[in-house]
DNA sequence: CTGTTAGCGCTTTCAA
DNA sequence: TTGAAAGCGCTAACAG
């Protein structure tokens, strides 16, 4: 530390007072018992110097280190954690409060030193945030203090902020069907994927959300589509054996923006274009969404506003356990027209 | 805190010694001057009773809080950013340090409050990391504490991790070069940007480490493919009007990946496929170049590596001011061939 | 070899 | 309305 930091004490002594009275000026305690004269005289003397509180001191009788610990499985891979970290980063700005970030890699040894250096430091709670909205299961050590679970779902004891994928799903495949699509496939689906929540909560909520809507309208799914990854060398494979079919789907659904792309270049090689041969619509609103041509209409997944959420709950200890579902905005951009007429 | 953690006092009076002597034991001072069974009973009650120390408390003696502050201009925006702050992890991790970030938004405000919220934290030293390469004034504050930029220049008063962007961009060029390709043009220049350090240190050495390599050839760049932007409807719009001229270059050298993507769309558009009738080498190595088709040959930006650097010249204490330049090493993919015969 | 004592900078009774 | 003093958990002189 800068040696000679300003301390209370220096503060005190300037201001001809004791210690204790100048804790009491600064911190604002609500009995205000003391002459207006005096405070004047602390709050003058804590200007002229500079004093800043020593915040490693104060949590050492307050236990408050207004200190956030955001633990995460994976930051860097894909710029939407950064989108959560910024959210939450901005939340706890807001409340003079600052974040400590640690990355877990998925090993859980990791993990468990990375939790262990947080609580050392005497963290006021946890953010515990997953890249990929999955079911998890809290680690034990993470117990001693407060914990929100971001873009994962827990054991039903702790509470969670989640994107509503469902929602979302409902909207996207109604935006097909309104304007007169139904011969629709998705593409990106896999039965197994779909079914484990450990792996993915989004792959089963959107499915459910576009067989909800499609059911309005009295349609179904068109066959077709499946593929494991969902990576953009997935959406292209998937997208041609979709197009080796006899009949033609209308529309596509992907399951994220990255299988859009591979949808597109599959359509161009197939010299389809959109959005006047097919139309196209998506997940997530990755960077990549607006760089498309035509640009690509998809339901933006809210990671900043979640990675607020979190930190908001933990610093207005709402603490109530269950879920908190995140709306994901339907940006529109230019791969939805009305079918063609055949 | 969780009342009742173990404390020191517990883990000497469990051992039936004193707390210095327990403190001696535990930090395995240098002179070791207690017993050996006396250490082990020291060690078997911190064990017993899962003592970890209080770095908060500990910090109030020794100044050192083995925590480290990451403070950024953006970290969302793009997934680079993401890298850095694992590389800095990583190392901050294997030396057991831990990570507080702070993103600024280039708000000099934000940045202000930012850095005394993390002095105010006692942290041991600042990495300062800026988005895009460019030149920085050091914020007044940050000269509290040993401090690193990364992917900045500073003062010369600080050392400063930074790609190596004029080696890549004559490996670049070199690439094209050695394939027999002499009419090779630029997307992505400005003459302003190129020469204005504070927006940008990319522009003005990649476009040196490429002349440098036309010139070891006796070649010029070919004229054309300016533009003000980096995204990827620049690059479209610039490449079209690059396509309009009278003579066709064999080659583009694009700034970054994201223009590669809009040059590959005004490529399609034209009728024109990579590599055959043009190949295109760029620089970063975004997501975005392994997405497309054909896979983009490209200098990767070394951010993993770069954080990583940061971290250990801090906490190594090799804080010689002066730049680090980290290789940026060229990823090979299908964006490249000899040029057409003509 | 080990224990006593004195703080680090702050908050918080308790007394004056 | 103010101040003295204790103590948060730890380390570091200094004795013993």
């Amino acid at each position: 530390m800068a040696r000679g930091r300003v301390t209370l004490a220096d503060v005190a002594r300037h201001a001809g007072l004791s210690v204790t009275a100048a804790s009491l000026v600064l911190n604002k305690r609500p009995g205000v018992r003391i002459s207006e004269e005096a405070r004047q005289r602390v709050f003058a003397a804590a200007e002229e110097l500079g004093y800043r509180p020593n915040v490693a001191a104060r949590s050492l009788r307050t236990r408050k280190t207004a200190t956030i610990a955001f633990v995460s499985d994976v930051v860097a891979t894909t710029r939407f954690a950064g989108d959560m970290i910024r959210g939450a980063l901005d939340a706890a700005r807001e409340r003079e409060h600052v974040l400590l970030i640690a990355e877990t890699q998925g090993d859980p040894e990791v993990e468990r030193q990375a939790i262990e250096a947080m609580l050392d430091r005497q963290i006021d709670g946890f953010v515990y945030a997953c890249m990929y909205s999955r079911r998890v299961t809290l680690p034990q050590a993470m117990s001693a203090r407060p914990t929100v679970l971001l873009n994962a779902d827990g054991d039903d004891s702790v509470p969670c902020v989640l994107p509503d994928d469902e929602s979302a799903a409902y909207q996207v495949a109604t935006a097909l069907l309104e304007r007169g699509h139904r011969r629709i496939a998705v593409i990106g689906r896999t039965a197994e994927i779909e079914r484990n929540p450990r792996r993915s909560l989004a792959a089963g909520a959107r499915l459910s959300g576009i067989r909800r809507a499609l059911a309005a309208y009295g349609a179904r799914l068109s066959p077709g589509g499946q593929s494991d990854g969902w990576e953009p060398s997935d959406g292209y494979e998937a997208t041609r054996t979709l197009l080796a079919r006899r009949t033609l789907p209308q529309a596509v659904i992907c399951m994220n923006d990255r299988l859009a792309l591979g949808a597109y270049q599959a359509f161009a090689e197939a010299g389809l274009t959109v959005p006047d041969d097919i139309s196209v619509v998506s997940f997530d609103d990755d960077a990549i969404a607006g760089w498309l041509r035509p640009g690509l209409t998809t339901a933006a997944l809210p990671h900043e506003q979640m990675g607020r959420l979190a930190v908001e709950l933990l610093l207005d200890w709402d603490l109530k356990p269950g879920k908190r579902w995140v709306p994901m905005p339907l940006h529109e951009r230019a791969s939805v027209a009305a079918p063609r007429q055949d």
